[in-house]
RNA sequence: GGCCCUAUCGUCUAACGGUUAGGACACGGGCUUUUCAAGCCUGUAAUCGGGGUUCGAUUCCCCGUAGGGUCACCA
């Protein structure tokens, strides 16, 4: 890393399915790399399987990356598609040369050729440097004279790679652990055509709870990143905790920006054993940004995901720090609006006269009568008083006295009609004297 | 199976020969003066096994064991 200026990265997925979150680890550490050192990082599409390669594929790649903050271009990218012209200058050079040979094929299966390119491997031992690893030592003698080509038209994948690779001046190759066996041929390749040998650094996986590498078999839909971007996760907690996974500062603090994280970041600090995804860690995380969030940030999601009959802007502003305080993503809010725990704000909530007896002990007679209570105390105050500090000091006395049960449990249905809810104070203030009378009211109607 | 990689609480991890093995998530308990949530305090919990090296090993070496990866005319 001496020669900061000169470092190219790339992150060059393949375009045949959903964008991927191990995947997404790895063009994040790759951008860490990049922003760290003062490097560039490029973007290559490796769309040359023409059959599985698709353009909705690539553009959940895109969108992705730019949903997780990837501030790269890629309005341009490098696509093998469009290269074939390169592919096929080299391949002819290497067999002119000497250093590659068609070769005739047994064809044992449909699809094969008879015909295809081979590289004449010198059969030795390559020794290479991973920034996270160290050296590694592999013996290329049993690859034996691998094919690199179905044809001069057709380069298979460690080919154009390596190509690629040397045409867009790569210097350091950040990738998936499952690339250390592509690493020696892909080397003896390098030397063939002359390319200069970049770094290399082995990314350990993201594991299903067996240690198995993460599948979509196994964590379904928890492997795409459309998939935290669907259910209102915020990309901030996303990259925070990827980062930490398989990674860390070595600090105590495990709440970091993206700008910090960069600040801090080491390559060769990153882990060797795979990491087990911990989707229990990620909600924490998001969470704990969401904590960070402005009311007006907050308000705009709630409106957002509110039913069409919740839409008082007034009421969503008060309902922000009590929505906010039970939920752990966006789409959480859906969850409550589904399960009722918003409409009572809107309107008079319904319920029976059972629910308003306290359930320790308590009787419809003496929710009645503490209701009656509370309603002459609450008559007593002024507008301005409904605020909750204000309102637990009006009402406690009266609650110690008769038995907090007895008073609140009542007084917290007649509000919410609920059995979970945020505690009565805070539901006054929310509705304000005028309201709150008036579902007093109506709870009282029901008990005669 | 060959080759390679890996191994600290359930999970993510700290420790770069000397610590009461630290933190976070999850879990348990308690406190926040009804319920839910949040918050605060607190507890349980780990060096895979066996040999070395060393005055001293989580740390270095070897052997097991376990897990993973890889052995394509896929990328």
């Amino acid at each position: 890393m001496s020669n900061k200026s000169h470092i190219v990265a790339r992150f060059p997925p393949s375009p045949t399915g959903p964008f991927h979150i191990g995947n997404a680890r790895t063009a994040l550490f790759n951008y860490f790399f990049v922003k760290k050192n003062g490097g560039k990082l490029l973007f290559r599409l490796e769309d040359t399987d023409r059959e599985r390669s698709k353009q909705e594929y690539a553009d959940d790649i895109v969108s992705g990356l730019q949903w997780l903050g990837i501030d790269i271009d890629f309005s341009h990218p490098y696509r093998q598609s469009a290269h074939s012209a390169t592919y096929k200058k080299y391949l002819e050079q290497l067999i002119a040369d000497g250093k590659a040979y068609v070769s005739k094929e047994e064809v044992k299966e449909a699809g094969q050729r008879a015909k295809v390119i081979r590289l004449k491997n010198p059969g030795k031992k390559v020794t290479f440097t991973d920034m996270i690893r160290g050296d590694i030592t592999v013996d290329t003698a049993e690859l034996g004279d691998f094919v690199i080509a179905k044809s001069v038209d057709e380069p298979i994948y460690h080919f154009a790679v390596v190509v690629d690779d040397f045409e867009m001046g790569v210097t350091h190759v950040i990738r998936g652990e499952d690339g250390i066996y592509n690493t020696p041929r892909q080397i003896l390749i390098q030397e063939a055509i002359g390319a200069p040998r970049p770094v290399y650094a082995h990314m350990p996986f993201i594991l299903n709870a067996d240690r198995s590498k993460l599948s979509k078999r196994q964590a379904g839909e928890l492997v795409s990143v459309k998939y935290y971007r669907e259910k209102g996760y915020l990309p901030e907690a996303v990259v925070n905790y990827l980062a930490f996974l398989g990674w860390n500062p070595g600090t105590t603090r495990e709440v970091m920006s993206v700008e910090e994280i960069i600040s801090r970041f080491d390559i060769t600090k990153v882990q060797k054993a795979g990491a087990i995804f911990n989707p229990e860690k990620l909600l924490w995380y998001n969470k704990e940004y969401m904590n960070r969030l402005s009311p007006m940030e907050i308000d705009k999601e709630i409106k957002k995901r509110f039913p069409k009959n919740c839409q008082n802007d007034l009421m969503i502003e008060k309902l922000s720090e009590i929505i906010v305080e039970r939920i752990s993503v966006w789409s959480d809010i859906d969850k409550m609006v589904a399960d009722g725990d918003i409409q009572y704000f809107f309107e008079q909530p319904k319920f029976s006269q059972e629910m308003l007896v306290w359930k320790k002990g308590g009787t419809a007679a003496e929710a009645r009568e503490n209701l009656v209570l509370v309603s002459e105390k609450l008559a007593a105050l002024a507008d301005a008083d409904f605020d909750a500090e204000r309102l637990k000091s009006a009402l406690m006395p009266l609650a110690e006295e008769k038995g907090r049960g007895n008073v609140l449990w009542p007084l917290r249905v007649a509000l919410s009609g609920r059995e979970k809810s945020p505690d009565p104070f805070v539901l006054l203030a929310i509705f304000g004297k005028k309201e709150s009378l008036a579902r007093i009211a109506a709870a009282l109607a029901l008990l005669k």
